[in-house]
DNA sequence: TAAGATAGTGTAAAATTTACACATTATCTT
DNA sequence: AAGATAATGTGTAAATTTTACACTATCTTA
């Protein structure tokens, strides 16, 4: 499969580790390869940028193609420069993660030929990846762990709306492990960054939650002389 | 100045932000730089990257060309891609950041002609850098900081053995902030990878502090399951 | 042997974190 | 409409951690 493919030159790339949130599960968006090497495999959105943009703006173009979506939030994790990380010659490549609320948009459609395919993943349950990406993936889960306890980034994984309890099941989600509902609320409330709302949760079967949402002025002011943060 | 150089294709980079600890104050290791564009200028250690060599190995090498300096700790923190960066075209940067034992080792000697010279600067009395070098080293300070909470570099820039005094105003030297002795000392000693020594200070004119050395298979131990740490 | 300089030490109050269980509310079923 | 079902929402006490705070001990030098 990859002795006949031309060599190129060393070039530079961006990936793209998306997460999204549903069904109390943490998710990855991946996209089923169209080209060698590594056709037909699962791997991370990612392509080549351009000489003429920058990273982020690359980073953004580049999710756009490959899955339709845009103005996500994304943050830069790390950057991956071995030697041989891609059959076809030197590759360095500067991994990002994306959040975004699935919320309707369940179905993604990529706008590229190099992508055939687009589907969320649990990430507890991934495909084989292609080139070095569940490395890539595996960093990315640490990095959003890790500042998930001084970024504001898992409102950006819920609808603007929600539940303590979907918070709650986030966190859980992301850190991997069970947390205590009494505590969590009060800690989460006592910030003073979280809105409550005079509307609850509708279509459940049973008695339905208060709505919140997340007050980014608020939040700002609270942290501004950061170092802190939640 | 820049006008008559020749532009360049896209090229790939290392920058390190070299620190060290002397006299109570963190510094960071700059280079005079002998070519243009900025010629003249003081600039953090930096330079492009082989096509046939790791990012990793490439941020080795290049501090050892520009400064003679081994086998230090280095880790990534940031990749910087504006298409602006550097004045002959573009470059993308991998920013590291060293960290070293100053010891007797004040000398620094650069090994190539890229650099005349190369001395250290206490981090609140920089001099004008070159490029965007400036943000690449207010980076660092922010992810030295917040690495300084959960893994163990603050070893890394004082000498194997150490007093508690020294440890202390390293950290109030990262931290940008006094910190109490006695909570301090406290807090150190409670995690158990401090090993106290049958030796003290020496040399100097007043009572001899003891000295202690970081125990790291100590330290492993303790934190093995992570996602705690100091 | 006195002066100078830093080392080294303990405790109480405050704040935060942890552990833990049941009554409430809404819907659905029969 | 009564009961079953399912998740919401709430408080307190104990344990732990953090904070604030000042004096004696030790060594060197003059």
């Amino acid at each position: 499969m990859e002795t006949s493919l031309p060599k190129f030159d060393s070039t530079f790339s961006i990936d793209c580790v998306i997460f999204g949130f549903e069904a109390g599960e943490l998710k990855v968006l991946l996209i089923e390869r169209n080209q060698e090497p590594f056709k037909d495999w699962w791997a991370l959105p990612g392509n080549l940028v351009n000489n003429d943009e920058g990273i982020e703006d690359a980073a953004g173009r580049i999710l756009d193609e490959l899955t339709g979506l845009r103005e996500l939030h994304m943050e830069q994790f790390h950057t991956f420069g071995e030697v041989d990380r891609h059959p076809q010659g030197r590759v360095i490549t500067v991994a990002y993660f994306a959040l975004i609320r699935i919320n309707g948009k369940k179905e993604v459609k990529p706008m590229t030929g190099f992508a055939k395919n687009a589907s969320w993943h649990a990430i507890n349950d991934l495909p084989k990846l292609a080139f070095d990406h569940i490395k890539i993936f595996e960093t990315s889960i640490q990095k959003l762990r890790r500042r998930l306890s001084y970024q504001p980034i898992a409102f950006e994984l819920l609808p603007e709306k929600f539940t303590l309890t979907q918070l709650q099941l986030l966190y859980e989600a992301i850190l991997n492990k069970k947390l205590d509902k009494r505590n969590f609320r009060k800690k989460m409330l006592s910030y003073g960054f979280l809105k409550e709302l005079d509307e609850k949760q509708k279509g459940v079967s049973y008695r339905a939650a208060k709505l919140y949402k997340f007050d980014r002025r608020k939040y700002n002011k609270i942290f501004q002389n950061d170092m802190n943060a939640i």
